[in-house]
RNA sequence: UGAGUACGAAAGAUGAUCGCGAAGGCCGCAGGGUCUUCGAGGAAAGUCCGAGCUCCACAGGGCAGGGUGCUGGUUAACGGCCAGCGAGGGCGACCUCAGGGAUAGUGCCGCAGAAAUGUAGACCGCCCGGCUAUGCCGGGUAAGGAUGGAACGGUGCGGUAAGAGCGCACCAGCAGUCAGGCGACUGACUGGCUAGGUAAACCCCACCUGGAGCAAGACCGAAUAGGGAAGAGAUGAGGUAGCCCGCCGAUCCUUCCGGGUAGCGUCGCUAGAGCCGGCAGGCAACUGCCGGCCGAGAUAAAUGAUCAUCACCGCGCAAGCGGGACAGAACUCGGCUUAUUGACUGCUCACCGA
RNA sequence: UGGGGAGUCGCCAAGCUGGUUAAGGCAUCGGACUCUGACUCCGACAUUCGAGGGUUCAAAUCCUUCCUCCCCAG
């Protein structure tokens, strides 16, 4: 329930182009979202830091919490749909508790939550 | 106690839960499931050097170009390291140095200054002589002044009209001989008395050096079309590094039109100039022998999150609270450089005490 | 990850190779012309060339170590 494999993830630099130019975007002071609808498909998801948040180790430590906030709420998510799960500046210094807190509101706003599960 | 200097080592530990990557075993026709093991650094960084490896000819010759530059050693190699020599800095421990050649040649040395390298040069002085005489002219003089970063060795004595290596002593520097050292170099003696700086300017000398880079390169699969038109060249197109040689070499190149630009592909991809321990050689860098170990292999790119306990540091009487830097493998090694935390050890100097 | 290039006034830049003056244009400020503005004319504007160290009498320039930015290769 938890798990978030390789199938589940956006590998391609052509699906995250599409996904940027196609799909919305909604956005908060920690995190950026896009979504594209992608019907009748497994949902898939990719994760980004920009140059600008800093180092290697600073970009990876991003990454890492978007990925576990998005692992331990992905149940509550509708499928198809591909998401990009962008982090910003204010990021950086931020706890996993706040990036989850960020990240659901963000998906609450783009009406991508299950109606069984409802906002964590 | 304070200040400083050198060197080495380390970069918290254990457990639980959830999750990620790889390898191997088992189950399954298969998608996959499950178990075990392993899973970032001293700088992984900057890409400043040197190698391995791959292709270009089994990488060859000459010129050009580039690099290095005290000596000896070390190494696969190096611009690294070790030991020494010389110069400079520091009271000292110790530190710094692209540190060959300026007597092979060429260039440059602004402004200022009389003059900037030629045994040249007289602005003020100094000395001698002449005259139309408180000045002017001619000559001598580089010791004094002035300019400059630098003015043709320095100090002293003699000498002289005034001066000058003109003579002498000492010092610096140069050349030669002898002695010590593998050598850089050091010491002694002799000689002629003097030769500016700059080679991170060209250059000379000695040594080294082919080019590109794992997006190298190899393989498998898919796709199209063995597409069309025009032009140049076989006393040889074209390729091979800048040129010449040499080599490869039968179809190749240029332009236009049309088509295509595709695979979460596979290998290369991790056992290596490897790490740890012991012994031996060496002042050391390092080397040899013996024994043991296997320690990441991703590809929008794994190595994470949460919690607990125990160490360490700071604050606090205590409960407790806070803190742990710089930073993330991408073919692999040897160095260098840069970033950075809190401790340890040796040595030096200053002060205080016994 | 590998390879290559560039940093000079607020902006665009010349000067670097071959060492002794930091050109020029736009912008800004002050003045003149005008009743006022525009145009035009005159004047001002870089103690330092991305940062540190070295060579030299002397460094934007030569050497070296860093910093920032840009480009190319799937």
């Amino acid at each position: 329930m938890y798990k978030l494999p390789k199938s589940g993830r956006l590998r391609r630099n052509k699906c995250f182009q599409a996904v940027y130019r196609s799909g919305k975007s909604y956005a908060n002071r920690q995190i950026v979202l896009y979504v594209l609808p992608q019907h009748g498909r497994e949902r898939r998801v990719g994760f980004a830091a920009g140059k600008r948040l800093g180092n290697a180790v600073v970009r990876n430590r991003v990454k890492r919490l978007l990925r576990e906030a998005y692992r331990l709420q992905q149940h509550n998510l509708k499928n198809g749909f591909d998401l990009i799960i962008v982090g910003r500046q204010t990021l950086v210094n931020e706890t996993l508790p706040a990036v989850s807190a960020a990240l659901s509101h963000l998906c609450d706003r783009a009406k991508i939550l299950s109606s069984k599960g409802g906002a964590v």
